[in-house]
DNA sequence: TATAAGATTTACT
DNA sequence: GTAAATCTTATAT
């Protein structure tokens, strides 16, 4: 079951950061299924979070992607190397994102380690780079629907406790100033997915 | 046109 | 624990 179009129009994006721990997010490039359960997750609260690239209601040609509306993904490369996967949360000219830092292996693991270039699944999918590299998302995903056959987030009726997912300041932020102390980083208690840094 | 900095990962000391 | 890798984007001359 793809997650509807009305999911990712709730106006709350730190709700729609806490409902995603748990879903499954997929993608299938070049023939190859791969998924993971989404166990960390970031809020991204638009023009007034000082973190976010739409501070200040900033429009670049890099931004322009978040004020479209809600259910797509927004992509793009961080310290040259690495590919960062966000999903566009609200509704035209909002631009808050919610982006995705772990994701628990699922299918097509062989495929993750190939990709990753590693013979073991440890540390495959533990941080907001090694998943993109694993699931093959890099900048031709950006701006993509998430009702598309190639990405895209499904419910697979996984839940995960109230008391099991905790908040926290989000991470590599620091620049962001009193912004960086707010708690909108979600994850899952004791998950081994979770990124370390 | 040039320069600085970054929502990170990895290897090395 | 520290530092290098590496390149796009944004802002400045």
């Amino acid at each position: 079951m793809k997650l509807e179009q009305s999911f990712y129009c709730n106006t709350d994006v730190v709700d729609i950061s806490k409902k995603l721990l748990g879903k499954v997010l997929a993608t299938n490039l070049s023939n190859h299924l791969t998924s993971g359960i989404i166990v960390e997750t970031e809020a991204y609260a638009g023009i007034f979070d000082k973190a976010s690239h739409a501070f200040n209601n900033k429009r670049t040609k890099r931004t322009e992607i978040m004020y479209k509306n809600g259910g797509i993904a927004y992509v793009y490369l961080c310290y040259g190397i690495h590919n960062l996967f966000n999903v566009i949360t609200n509704i035209n000219d909002i631009p808050h994102a919610v982006l995705i830092r772990a994701i628990e292996p699922l299918e097509g693991i062989k495929e993750m380690c190939r990709r990753r270039n590693i013979s073991n699944k440890y540390h495959l999918t533990d941080g907001p780079g090694k998943l993109t590299q694993a699931l093959g998302i890099d900048k031709n995903c950006n701006g993509k629907s998430l009702q598309s056959d190639k990405i895209w987030i499904q419910d697979t009726g996984i839940k995960f406790l109230e008391k099991d997912i905790l908040s926290s300041p989000r991470i590599g932020v620091d620049y962001a100033g009193k912004d960086a102390k707010l708690l909108y980083r979600f994850h899952v208690k004791d998950n081994k997915w979770v990124s370390q840094s």
